[in-house]
DNA sequence: CATGAATGAGGCTTCATTCAT
DNA sequence: TATGAATGAAGCCTCATTCAT
């Protein structure tokens, strides 16, 4: 009883951010009242000010702990990786499970950016660079090293970026395609994008699991 | 000079088509008030209506219009190529080069989809097929004739789109690299990634206007 | 040729009045706009005001001229009548018979009254007064007679139109009872009402197409 | 105590109740806002759609609320006649007087059928054709006894009902005539359209709670 | 913490009317 | 006379947010 208030405070906030995930993905955020993410947790819209400040708080709150948590995956994710062919592909790997799992918070975190009030979107905007340094991280290594042929190694970053994240525009899970065939063919591709042939890839893809 | 009323009034529509497309760029559909369109154009909002039904069919019209025009500039420009090198490497170019000019239509293209009616939605949709359908043709022919080594036709052709389009995320013009330059690098790593190596790439790029 | 656009003036409003009457009866006055009296006309909004300085004015237009012309009507053929009885049952007849073929001017002037500016209202007033003018008389004489036996004339009066007037609200042509048999159904009834039974009723009946 | 804030919104959903009432009756549905509304009851118009879902639901409310009271208010006064003469009397009184306390809602239930959607419209005239069923009753059991001489009951009921409800269109208290008057004049009247004359009419009268 | 009622702003759309052509 | 475009006002309704209870 003594922690009962409380504790339902932070359920019920959790609550209302799933349904908001939902409601953001499925309507947009401006086409979602509170009105509605308040029902869809069986409360009244005023309840909600309980939790959160106010709805533009609600989106920031999804958009921020998306990219924490995605930024905190690959930190964790990324250690088991050396060679940097190795870590690409695992970031590959990665990263299409990762927001396949997550399509909502993914989609969102694309789509609502503009609804951001600037402050706000400088914050995430800098989650976004952390992340995607990431990547160029590796790529540069890779170039270095010679693994990799790149012309601009930020524009390769994002253009691979993009490809993947693309995904969770048409994959549909229990549809013609596993996620692991999905990450087949995405690796062959990005690693062929960075003139890493068939070879190379075919000998990291054994290799992987590696150290 | 008989038709200069009418004349006036598909006018009136093409500015208010301009001011709604950068508006809902800028801000998103959900945003944009009619009456911001109407101010944009120095008319009052009611006035719209004389050109557009509602806010719904002008969004389509942006949309259709854009599609239709990307699509019928591939059908002339894709009569230049036979080779399916030659072709997508033309493909990635016009691509890029096409959404680079448009930016505000491309983008609303991807971005309002969610926001058209049903029926408007799936208009649009077909007319996305179609397009992603010339790339998927070329990938095809490339793959059957042994030029292209490609995991699934399909998810490579969206993973190319997907990469490509994602451009219009941070190109700007003015920026650190021209469009040549930013064509340049996807042509090589939309090639790479079909295990079309810079070989041959160099090759299909000397030989291009041919045939 | 020569005649071609004045006549065509005049015609045409005509048909602007058909088409506002109806539309007026079926929706009521506030509910129909003037593009759609235009648009059943064959015309654009703007033009009605070739034909009529308002929408009010042409309100006012249909209603007096439906109250000009019941007046002018009955005016016409009271002059068959004499003995107050007589009267009576023709004025029930032709009331009914003439409100039954004009359904729609007479529900409008009913229904729309409040519809009018101040000296429209009053002006329709003064007419209706004109009418109802009609039967007090006859009423008054045949009270007079001792044809009648009437508690209170100007009420009675009013009450014998009210009952005539609602068979408006049930009666379609095609349906159980002809206009005639409304018509007996009535006749018996009004002069009832007045204490003028079936006796005296049917005497007059059969001598209703005496002078 | 507890209920203080529900006991509230009941409160003011009355309250809207009686001034949308007074306003539809004074101008027409079509012709009010709900801001005005709202004003008459001190609120903003937002605040309407606390109480009532949109405009047309209120109306449905008045109308509603106006014949299941009129018919609950019959059902238990006609307990008190056996006598179809002395019903029919009954009938005329009290529609009568309950019409002339409550002019505003009979008003709205015979002008604003029109403005009521279909759903809407079929329920009212479902009520609408259950009190009228009182009338047709009484009068068919006095046709069947022989005190009443009736062309056609269904035709004769609505007759005498626009009679009585016509009344509304001139009457005001202050006026003329008292309410009791007008009652005298009516039963007369009304009983003599039934071919119920004098006589049997001023038995009747004489036997009802008269004097 | 939650509710229910309210605010004030604003959104889309329709309308009667005007006027240049 | 008729059209097509425009105005300016207004209408219904929704919304984020606040606050007393």
């Amino acid at each position: 009883m003594a922690r009962k208030t409380g504790s339902n405070g932070e359920l019920t906030a959790e609550r209302v951010r799933l349904a908001a995930l939902r409601l953001f993905a499925d309507q947009g955020y401006a086409a979602v009242s509170m009105r509605e993410i308040a029902s869809a947790v069986g409360l009244q819209a005023g309840a909600l000010y309980n939790h959160f400040p106010n709805k533009q708080a609600l989106l920031f709150d999804l958009m921020e702990g998306h990219m924490l948590d995605l930024i905190g995956e690959w930190e964790r994710e990324s250690r088991r990786f050396v060679d940097p062919v190795a870590a690409l592909e695992g970031f590959v790997r990665f990263h299409i499970r990762y927001h396949l799992t997550r399509q909502d918070a993914v989609f969102i975190s694309y789509m609502e950016l503009r609804n951001l009030e600037p402050e706000n979107f400088a914050r995430i905007e800098a989650l976004r660079r952390v992340y995607e340094g990431f990547l160029r991280k590796i790529m540069s290594i890779g170039k270095r090293d010679g693994a990799f042929r790149i012309g601009d190694t930020p524009v390769a970053a994002m253009a691979i970026i993009a490809m993947l994240t693309g995904i969770g525009t048409w994959f549909r899970s229990g549809g013609r395609l596993s996620v692991a065939e999905v990450e087949e063919i995405y690796v062959q591709m990005a690693l062929g994008s960075l003139g890493c042939g068939v070879a190379r890839a075919a000998r990291s893809m054994l290799a992987e699991p590696v150290e």
